[in-house]
DNA sequence: TAGTGGTCTAGACCACAAG
DNA sequence: TTGTGGTCTAGACCACTAT
């Protein structure tokens, strides 16, 4: 029933800035008043302090003491993997094709190469109760001695493609999601014969050393995909 | 030049995880066994702990010990704010009106309220150089007492409308996106003649409990609009 | 020089897991 | 009963900031 010391400061110093009692830029008192306040020893008032901290609620410097931080209320979680979203799971991948090729221009820019290196290309449709909802295309490194099993990529997702290369813990990841209007040889593939706007996903995935591993492209149908995001 | 010893040992663990040496679900030495291991304290190895803790590396069970977790290799942080985005930034806003409504049934249903309660409807066209490039509709639960001032409305973001009656530290906030292609009345607002898909944020706003304030909904013209999301 | 936060110690008691 | 992590103490030394 009773909670720790620490949480109670936690609570104490978040309500003051929630209720406006604290504003950004307002220093806390030190630890060491804190320490008297609560009559706690200092590591318990830190260990409150490093908690709110953690929550984005504060900052400390060295030497001068903690300040209350300004909310990012911009900042948005999302979950995103090119099988599942909001309204439609995918549930049959038809491998439309595998081929090295050697990157044009904009995709040498894009994986930062020169264009005599070779790639990776790999085409896939997403299909949800057997009707296509996504065109999905993988630019991969082409790295000599590791095999590509296609039974593998078939059913991946991006991150677990290159999952066997580099550690998932080490991967930098980036998307940059738009919608267009579908060109018409996505329409065939799509099978969309009415206006449909298309959902474009673009992702791309770097080492811990942020040196770009590939970029893939997904292609959803409008009416097939929501994405969702969480503030917290 | 020194680094402290808990960097130490959040550095070795850590590295330990991404080479493969320890995997999802392996258990890590004792908290007894890192203090001998680093000829350190106790506190000093929680410090470390509760880094790679926080960090998502791993996780611990009281009586049991820490273990390795598995990578979020999903998770992406978008900053949204419907005034800036990758390509586009907001540099003219008309307000189209401001109105008290009661809401539609699906507008009800969102907002978690009667039919019968009052509702603020805010409509304002976005430009960028001169340029509309989105619409959009605010929906906030009337407030007696809570004046509008329409001068603020004018330039604010859905949260900063909203920051005189709920504290930007507490709000919950929720994204869902998607393309469309838009209707009639929607190519007239924003000046669409050719064919251009719409991208559509309907952004939600709840407060601490998790009860609903606000619905705004921004139709972005297709080609004005991209959005950016990072792990890590 | 006095005050601040950052690191660290060598203990302690507790609740909980497992054998 | 032994081992684990969770909480907490009462000190210490350091580097940095402000006066």
């Amino acid at each position: 029933m009773k909670s720790p010391i620490y949480v109670k400061i936690v609570e104490d110093i978040r309500n003051k800035i929630s209720s406006g009692e604290l504003n950004p830029g307002d220093d806390l008192p030190s630890e060491t008043t804190l320490c008297n306040e609560y009559d706690t020893s200092r590591m318990t008032v830190r260990k409150g302090l490093s908690i709110l901290s953690n929550e984005g609620y504060i900052y400390s410097i060295p030497g001068k003491g903690y300040f209350v931080k300004k909310p990012d209320y911009n900042k948005y979680i999302f979950v995103y993997d090119e099988m599942n979203n909001l309204i439609n799971n995918v549930d049959k991948i038809e491998l439309l094709s595998v081929d090295i090729i050697f990157p044009d221009e904009e995709l040498a820019g894009n994986l930062q190469i020169s264009k005599n290196k070779k790639v990776i290309m790999i085409r896939r449709l997403f299909y949800t109760e057997e009707e296509p909802m996504a065109y999905d295309i993988k630019y991969l490194l082409y790295q000599r001695g590791v095999p590509i099993v296609e039974n593998e990529i078939e059913n991946a997702t991006f991150p677990e493609m290159i999952s066997n290369r580099t550690s998932l813990y080490d991967l930098n990841k980036e998307l940059i999601i738009y919608a267009k209007v579908p060109e018409e040889r996505t329409k065939k593939l799509l099978h969309i014969y009415d206006e449909i706007a298309l959902f474009v996903v673009e992702q791309k995935l770097y080492d811990i050393e942020d040196r770009p591993i590939g970029l893939g492209i997904t292609y959803f149908r409008g009416d097939y995909i929501k994405l969702h995001g969480v503030s917290k």
